[in-house]
DNA sequence: ACCTGAACACCGTTCAAGT
DNA sequence: ACCTGAACACCGTTCAAGT
């Protein structure tokens, strides 16, 4: 079978998920793929590039937010779609490395977080504070994707921890989230 | 001159201030120790051992907090202390790389970011929600950290970019700690 | 105690040459 | 058009042997 963009993608993301970042260098690719390395670059032009498709593919299967969300509703949809990346990144080993380097290269490369960014500015934050409310969501979700596992590499390391599981950082995470969205109007970024 | 792990950790610091990450190897420290790369490893267990070391370094020269604060000026301070950490790290490359793995790590590495969650809990957050909102912060000062400097290379790319400077990034950074303090009343995580 | 020399097992990327 | 073979310039880490 010949070799396809969106097959070397998929293969890059089903690395990630079974064996980290640290086990998906370009080489253990071609190897997986059967193919010499140079090939690789026939059908992507760098690593940082596949590195970015496997983010976006990551949260590709996410459900789309309804294109018309009455500003009522936004702030819900808001709490909601950030909830489901989160969980949508958990349970892949250094997804929130991979997502953080794809939205810090380019920020709309992320369907997903596109759409955050849409709902923020449809719950009534000026135009001028979206990018920073859209950032702060998104590093308290890829902050606490990354807490998690950490959190699991500790635990498996001391056998019966009282390390904090993963309910517990969901939790600290939900946390988090209404203190930004309470914070939204408190400080009259949103006027409502 | 003897190497020292204090003269290991500061050629590290040196070098990462000027070269960035990607030249921080510990061959290339060897070369600019003037020494063989396995004589690092007499001082420091590993490279992630001496990049949080280099993560403590960055943030050692900041002025501690004082010991005994009111909670009536707990959250000043805190917005302060966070301000002057993104403020030190802002021109350091890939700063918040660095000090976000030594932080998810082990918390307690950075001294400034202990202090940060001292600063927390006297401001009236009960002990279960301390590392949450701590985490949420030090997520936002290293985040707006990242983007800064991306918008400085973006801008270095293109001659006369109409990218965001460094002030508009300071700005959007200030517009995020405000809604986090704001937020922390009227979620009730603060009851005051 | 502290360092050298040399090795082991890897990287990302390029590119002439083949089919 | 798509891939191989082979090279270039690197990595982190270990460890016997030297001083």
């Amino acid at each position: 079978m010949a070799l396809t963009r969106d097959h070397v993608v998929a293969t890059a993301v089903e690395l990630l998920r079974r064996y980290g970042l640290a086990d998906l260098s370009m080489r253990r690719l071609a190897r997986e793929l059967e193919v010499q390395p140079g090939a690789i670059y026939w059908h992507v032009a760098s690593k940082q590039e596949l590195l970015v498709e496997v983010a976006a593919a990551l949260l590709a299967e996410l459900p789309g937010v309804r294109e018309e969300v009455p500003q009522s509703e936004a702030l819900a949809g808001l709490v909601e779609l950030a909830t489901a990346v989160r969980a949508a990144l958990a349970p892949v080993p250094d997804a929130a490395d991979v997502v953080g380097m794809a939205y810090a290269a380019e920020r709309g490369s992320v369907t997903a977080l596109r759409e955050l960014r849409g709902l923020v500015g449809r719950a009534g934050v000026p135009a001028d504070a979206c990018d920073a409310v859209t950032d702060l969501l998104v590093h308290h979700i890829l902050g606490s994707v990354a807490l998690e596992q950490n959190e699991r590499l500790a635990q498996a390391g001391d056998a019966g921890g009282a390390g904090r599981d993963g309910a517990e950082v969901a939790r600290s995470f939900a946390v988090g989230l209404e203190v930004i969205v309470r914070g939204l109007v408190a400080a009259r970024v949103i006027t409502s």
